[in-house]
DNA sequence: ACATAATCATGATGAGCATCATATTTAATC
DNA sequence: GATTAAATATGATGCTCATCATGATTATGT
């Protein structure tokens, strides 16, 4: 069955789309080929003419997955509240892939290191933008202290079975992060 | 070959030892049985006479882990120099069981969950002792939030493959958490 | 329309791994 | 010291999965 050229790229973006849910909500490895195929609608057969292997997807995915931006415009205080609240907590499909899958990068192979690094330093230059402080130096300092606050909060909200405790930790991080943002010389 | 009581309590020992330096390098599922069994000096037969299965060993490790309390009694700036240092970037296998392993919980057994929370809590109570802050309420905030920043950082700057991105993100961060520090009613 | 070649489906293949079965050794107990 | 039962070793077993081989279908370019 030979589809049309857009009709690969469809599924090629299908198959990205679907990875890229199934590994936030699963993990590189409880993810099969096979399923990722059967998720897009097709079967596994086809998927080495899309990919080389399966790391091949998991870094494409990652570049994938990671370009679409979340946050983008947004007022900083409002993406705050947004990330670290129990629904994005609960949604780990949808939600952040940084959250979801850094740790997990870290066993991953070169090439999807560097689209976490080139991620990152897209994230860390997004929080800059909506952050109400001028000073680059500042605003930096303040990006990736609030970057690897969040990031860490989810991930600490998610490991733990304690309901009361989960909350917690996402009120509590939201709080340092607006009081750490009191005492910047803001625009 | 039995061996004599104290000699199984030892080999329990050793095997919970090896299994959380191989667990924190390389994860939970990079990790085989035999190669835990092995690196403890023994063969993969006799595993299921300590462990019911390996989603045990994963969940009595993590108790194992997270009981070894680090960071007891230190200054808490000294604490977080050292945490956010690239020494304990790059040594997973004998650094915070926290950093490496908190994110893979989530796809973990309730067992683990709870050991987690169990850990999560002991460390957040550390962290407060630490602090020399005097009202609860700040110091909470100020342990959860600081946690969350270091346990992220960590993560943050493993997945890179920029050397620059990634000490930057345990620089800055580290400059942030102290930032914070400043603007809080302290002892 | 025809020839070509690419896309996907079906069906191996082979390795890795958790777990189990059984045998061996020897500490514990009396 | 004889018996019992526990701890470990050796050696299956069976399943899951990534990857490959082959074939059917049909877009694409002429």
């Amino acid at each position: 069955m030979k589809v049309s050229r857009e009709q690969m790229a469809e599924n090629r973006h299908r198959i990205l789309d679907v990875a890229s849910r199934m590994f936030r909500e699963k993990g590189f490895d409880a993810v099969t080929v096979s399923e990722v195929m059967k998720a897009a609608g097709l079967t596994h057969g086809g998927f080495y003419g899309h990919f080389t292997s399966k790391d091949d997807l998991v870094a494409k995915t990652l570049t994938h997955a990671l370009g679409a931006s979340s946050g983008e415009g947004a007022d900083f205080q409002q993406f705050v509240e947004a990330y670290l609240s129990p629904r994005h907590r609960d949604s780990p499909a949808g939600g952040c892939p940084t959250a979801s899958l850094a740790a997990a990068v870290r066993h991953q192979t070169p090439v999807a290191h560097a689209a976490m690094a080139e991620g990152l330093r897209s994230q860390i230059g997004r929080i800059q933008q909506a952050l109400p402080v001028l000073d680059p130096e500042d605003s930096r300092r303040v990006a990736i202290g609030s970057w690897a606050a969040m990031v860490g909060a989810i991930i600490l909200a998610r490991a733990v079975d304690d309901p009361a405790l989960s909350d917690e930790i996402l009120e509590e991080t939201r709080a340092w992060i607006t009081a750490g943002l009191q005492h910047i010389p803001s625009s």
